[in-house]
DNA sequence: CCTTAAGTGAGAACGGTTCTCACTTAACGA
DNA sequence: TCGTTAAGTGAGAACCGTTCTCACTTAAGG
């Protein structure tokens, strides 16, 4: 029971099962759906039940050890999170690999806001794009 | 047969049932769902059936008649979208009200990606906050 | 008109996510 | 080290927004 697991959970309880869950999860170079996440646990005895990972996922973004960076065929695309501060994602369209960018939302955009008598209360940013390595593989965005 | 509902549904046919879908989106101040779009339409004799209202969001959405602004309930939520040129949106969450804002993805982010070895494909930025009838109504964050 | 590809709609199916509930257990204090 | 208890687990069912099926209707171009 490694204790850095335990940080990722912020307040809630340790176990066995989210023990594997945050591996699993770190073992993702990008991003990842519910159902991939539960499948690469399946791999072991013991496998978590898929309510369990649900949860788990709940628990680890309310923590910001994951994030949501999209969806892909309805499901919810996470990301592990691992720098600090405000910021967004840049998401690889070919291979799921995830950067993080600055937040682009400035004071000129927030005055702007104010101008049409808007408090504004948070945001979603999420960029997209080819990664170096699909871009070297010839991704093309026809293709999917 | 409005001529005017007509360009609402690019190349797509017209129809009676998508005559009354654009207007009742029309009547719409801000955001609202497939579910209270259908709910709208169905004051009237002659309701288009469920099939058809996703449909002809599905056919508006492409031709930018309207988008999408974020969701609630997990259900989609849609707006009325009659800016042209590339823009975002800001949605008050408190009664749904929708403007336009500007682009903030600039060079500089596009500079920041490209530093990351990553081509820029599209990307996702909404806002929410409160609108000036929500904060005078003194609508609250936390009474949600 | 004629032709035909597109649209319609009642109902079924789909699928990601959440819920139920009996059982187990991590965490904490005595 | 225990006892207590609120939290976590998981198989399976339920949920519910959305999409699909398919027989029928119709808009639109020639
Ligand atoms: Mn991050
Ligand atoms: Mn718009
Ligand atoms: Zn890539
Ligand atoms: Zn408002």
């Amino acid at each position: 029971m490694a204790r850095d697991a335990r940080a990722a959970y912020g307040a809630h309880r340790m176990s066995p099962q989210r023990e594997r869950i945050v591996h699993a999860v770190e073992s993702f170079d990008g991003a990842f759906t519910a159902e991939e996440l539960a499948q690469t646990l399946s791999a072991h005895p013991d496998t978590p039940g898929q309510a369990t990972v649900y949860r788990a996922l709940t628990a680890l973004e309310e923590s910001g050890f994951v994030a949501r960076v999209g969806e892909r065929d309805g499901a919810v695309l996470y990301a592990r999170c691992d720098t600090d501060g405000h910021h967004h994602h840049l998401v690889c369209i070919g291979c799921g690999h995830v950067s993080a960018v600055s937040c682009p939302v400035d004071e000129s955009v927030i005055r702007a806001a104010a101008r049409q008598r808007f408090v504004i209360t948070h945001h979603e940013v999420t960029l997209y794009g080819v990664c170096r390595s699909c871009l070297a593989a010839g991704w093309t965005h026809e293709a999917h």
